[in-house]
DNA sequence: AACTGTGAAACTTTTCACAGCG
DNA sequence: CGCTGTGAAAAGTTTCACAGTT
């Protein structure tokens, strides 16, 4: 499909990429009371440039007032709406390791838009006990008779990964986030996000090496903060 | 070839971002004792294109062969020198809760090219134990009598996140992975990445939305799969 | 014949410059 | 005036088409 259709709204993935980093920003300003705040400010509080926070929020549709800046709550619900945070998506954790743990005890899931339905492990010593609340369960269980899914996260590790995989979308998830090292090789229509730390410490070390062999050039890297001063 | 082949700041960063990914797959052939490889079984490895892979490769300096494909090990040991994983970079992890110790318990870091030599938490409970083989110290020792650090890891609680990457980069610290939720203000050169479970769910969150609005709409949604049939 | 390497084209994302409004 | 919203330019990235090599 090469015609790139403007589907309803129209909303560029770089600027879907950073809209949870202008709600966050706006949640916690929200919090402190603070009721209105100019781009320049904004962006500042999320590290991107001013216009980019302008452009980005263009997007969504006009939801700021010239000359004075945007009202925080409203901009806020906006941002959440468009990100579909108004109905709360049902999440299953597989892999109840270190990491999942860890992903299970996070606030930011019921925080908002989330909610843990189901952990799942296949170590006959994990299932059944109770982590955070919630007794885990195994993959079995879960395909005979558990809650509705939307959205997997894989915790596992990486071999068991693609199964896993699989047969969560067996079950009909169709979003995967998936923090076991390797790609998974899913049917098309299958939205997946990988996060690996190695894939990330591997980057930095390119930059750092950079910095290393060429010092001279004093060269604006990539991730790099400060791009605007704040006021 | 053009003697711009191979500059020292060539590599563009979408490509910087996808070594790693072509890295991990060609490790894991030559585990399985795969010698040699063509550029569309691995962009299917990796889950890219082959054109692009065979782009990104060209940054690197041209390793293959016409009409054969690319050796396995030559290939990932460039990679690997591009990456600059030939040496060993020291890391820390700060912040032992559930996410700082499945950090460091991940295998992938002594794996290649990183290695933890610090662990840090500010509980007194929890300094002084031991964790993954290393005694938990306190960032006041770290900066006071600790081993040289390249890359810090700040898996604290968001409102500890600023202040711990502050005194990171005041002991030369230059790249920060951030596990915290926030943006982090630091001074120009360093090199931060953020990874928030929070914002990447909510970008799933978008597509799974924008799935039930349109479901007609048969929509290229970024980050699906399988892009080039294997063979 | 099979596969790599690469200029050029197509597309996406960022930045600039400034018009327009409160 | 101060700040938003936006077309247009610039920069960056992906894809195409095909020349070149073994």
């Amino acid at each position: 499909m090469p015609e790139s259709a403007r589907r309803a709204g129209g909303v560029p993935d770089a600027t879907v990429g950073r809209l949870p980093l202008y709600l966050r920003a706006l949640t916690s300003l929200h919090d402190r009371g603070v009721t209105s705040i100019s781009s320049g400010e904004l962006a500042s509080l999320a590290g991107v440039r001013s216009t980019q926070l302008r452009k980005d929020l263009s997007h969504l549709g006009t939801y700021g007032v010239r000359g004075v800046g945007y009202e925080v709550e409203l901009l806020a619900a906006q941002i959440a709406q468009e990100l579909g945070l108004t109905q709360e998506w049902p999440v299953v954790i597989v892999g109840m390791g270190n990491l999942g743990r860890a992903l299970a005890s996070y606030g930011g899931f019921s925080d908002r838009g989330f909610r843990i339905v189901a952990l799942v492990d296949d170590d006959p010593d994990v299932v059944g006990t109770d982590v955070e609340g919630l007794i885990v369960t195994t993959l079995d269980e879960l395909e005979d008779s558990g809650p509705t899914v939307a959205i997997g996260v894989v915790a596992t590790p990486s071999p068991a990964a693609q199964q896993v995989a699989e047969r969560l979308v067996g079950m009909g998830v169709r979003s995967i986030l998936n923090f076991a090292p390797g790609y998974l090789s899913l049917p098309e229509g299958v939205d997946v996000r990988g996060v690996d730390l190695g894939t990330e410490l591997q980057i930095l070390a390119f930059h750092e090496q950079r910095r290393l062999l060429a010092p001279s050039t004093h060269d604006p890297l990539r991730g790099d903060a400060e791009k605007e001063a704040m006021g």
